[in-house]
DNA sequence: TTTTAGCACTCTCAATTCGAGAGTGCTAAA
DNA sequence: TTTAGCACTCTCGAATTGAGAGTGCTAAAA
């Protein structure tokens, strides 16, 4: 790793950056000219055959300019993991954009999204802070009409799920609510675990709705993310490296199957984890599809009590410049949201 | 359009079938020798040439086969119309998916957008069904912490929203609930002009609530549609008039702007209307970018209720001898089950 | 009068060729 | 250790070409 010079440090990051930017194999010469290197293109030729050789950059084909590995991609990100930071007058902007949207769960989720693709360049994905170890917090039934009801649940963490049940017979509002103020007095602050050692009730609707909401919440627990909100799925369609062939389509299935993302999202817990960011390059994420792409990815919120993930996901040669401080920054404001709800004052 | 011959409709017929299921321009003899007409190619020739002149079809250059113009599709449209109807085993199979899902309109929307864009091989787009003169149900508020207050709607149609509230200062759970009770005694059953043009509350709370009641029933009153429900973005992807060029960018893009989406939908009360369903071929939508492709649309629910649309999104030549019969059997689905959840039994 | 066979002509598309341009590695001199 | 020079390699776009498919027209057959 360090076995490297300065002078071939430099001309490395030069390589990639400008392999970001262009997205065509670089040349010494071009090199040397573009950014006025004090070298010969004869130098930066031999410096190239031995970055080359120690497995950072490579040659599409005898006799062509060298593009990033890799390992390039990694020492890339290492250096400038540091330092990058997303400017202010951006900051002020998202930030504000935050706190003009409506206070609800998933306009911010929502916005998330859109501001980590326009922000990257690449595709989004945010999911809804859930908590490992929901405990209960409320519930409420309203009857709709004849033997429909809607029940919505509150959590501790905020989460609310809402579901239409249908009874055997009809109910008067009155018998709903008085069951719901019964459930909400024994449950409040419970987790699933303790709720479902409870002994039974008598009441026979109290005793159908407990039962509705132990499922409700084991279901819950079960999935580690609930939605999962995507942005910028045609930024990845303008990339050169997806213009030909069918890999744009076979990695846009990964984001219209649900469930695969989710999969990708949870297993993401290996990797290279510096400064809370997680940068996964090529297919480190041990999906084929994913190749050649990187990701970069943080997991947000209060620990053990409700988190989420987020990330975006794009070529190999994706903007790490603009991504990873953008990726920290959401992380950063989608924390103090929650804490926010979670904490009160 | 009657001043075809028999001849001239069952050749006009061929050719359409032919090229959606090729995308090749068909020319004469393949005709005569794939669906041996007792014809020779000569005399089709004729045919095609009487086709062209009366602008059913079209060259795409001299010495090429024949495609089938806007006019030629919306004639086999026409045609189709009337016969097509989804197969016993697949109207079983999605009905059954249905019912299995959980009772929840999102479970709903996601399911129905999954099921048209599978048997289509398009894009499907479902909007929730949304009362355009919505009343008032049932308002609940759940204290989840310090000044955070929990709103949950319900409107007659079934309708939900739900928003979280910051309060001046902590308010306990017993007012809250106190004010709920007393809110939705005032306003059960009316529609938002009465609620607005109701005297001030006395109490500041119940006088805050009431505000934000009306506002959030103007909010949605406005939008003509919620959410809208996506899938099967990838099979537009490949579409081989897609395959090249940016087109399926700029498509793709329109599914990603909602607003466009919803003006989209919302526009589309013109165009030829069948058995309550809409086709709009080429450009008759109004949209540039869609100038190639063609919908298939229909409204679902109880008309002046809780109405939504859906529908499909495909190339010029998309399969409308799949997606016609099924967002027609999908959208009377949907129908009945916002029925039983409006109505009751 | 309608259908068909035959023919000359047109246009596209895929394969091929070819040369310019960019890049490399190596060697020998500075 | 760096640099200039040179021969060599490989790609990419432009131009060329020939096969194939399709057409329209005309004249003969039904």
């Amino acid at each position: 790793m360090s076995d490297l010079t300065e002078r071939q440090k430099t001309i490395l990051m030069l390589v990639i950056r400008d392999y970001i930017e262009t997205a065509q194999p670089v040349g010494s010469k071009a090199l040397v000219e573009r950014y006025h290197l004090d070298l010969s293109s004869a130098t930066v030729r031999n410096e190239l055959s031995a970055l080359d050789e120690m497995g950072y950059l490579r040659q599409p084909h005898t006799s062509a300019g060298r593009v990033p590995s890799e390992e390039g991609y990694r020492f890339f990100v290492s250096q400038m993991m540091h330092q990058a930071e997303l400017p202010e007058a951006v900051q002020h902007t998202i930030t504000h954009q935050f706190y003009q949207a409506r206070p609800d769960v998933e306009q911010w989720m929502t916005l998330a999204a859109s501001v980590l693709a326009h922000q990257s360049q690449g595709v989004s994905m945010v999911t809804a802070p859930h908590a490992e170890q929901a405990r209960f917090k409320h519930v409420e039934l309203i009857c709709t009409q004849g033997r429909q009801v809607l029940m919505v649940m509150v959590m501790a963490g905020g989460e609310v799920s809402q579901q239409i049940l249908t009874l055997a017979e009809p109910v008067s509002q009155e018998r709903l609510s008085l069951t719901a103020a019964r459930l909400n007095g024994l449950l409040a602050g419970l987790a699933v675990d303790a709720i479902s050692k409870l002994p039974a009730r008598s009441d026979a609707l109290d005793q159908d709705i407990l039962t509705l909401i132990i499922q409700e919440m084991r279901r819950s627990a079960e999935s580690d993310f609930g939605n999962i909100y995507t942005d910028g799925l045609t930024n990845v369609l303008s990339d050169p490296e997806f213009a030909e062939s069918d890999d744009a389509r076979r990695t846009l299935r990964l984001f219209e199957e649900r469930s695969i993302l989710q999969d990708l999202l949870s297993r993401s817990t290996t990797g290279s984890m510096v400064g809370g960011l997680q940068v996964l390059i090529g297919g480190e994420g041990g999906w084929e599809e994913l190749r050649q792409c990187s990701m970069v990815l943080a997991r947000y919120g209060v620990p053990g009590l409700a988190t989420g993930m987020l990330g975006v996901l794009g070529p190999m040669r994706m903007s790490y410049a603009k991504a990873i401080p953008t990726v920290r920054f959401v992380a950063g404001l989608l924390s103090d949201l929650v804490n926010d709800t979670i904490a009160g004052e």
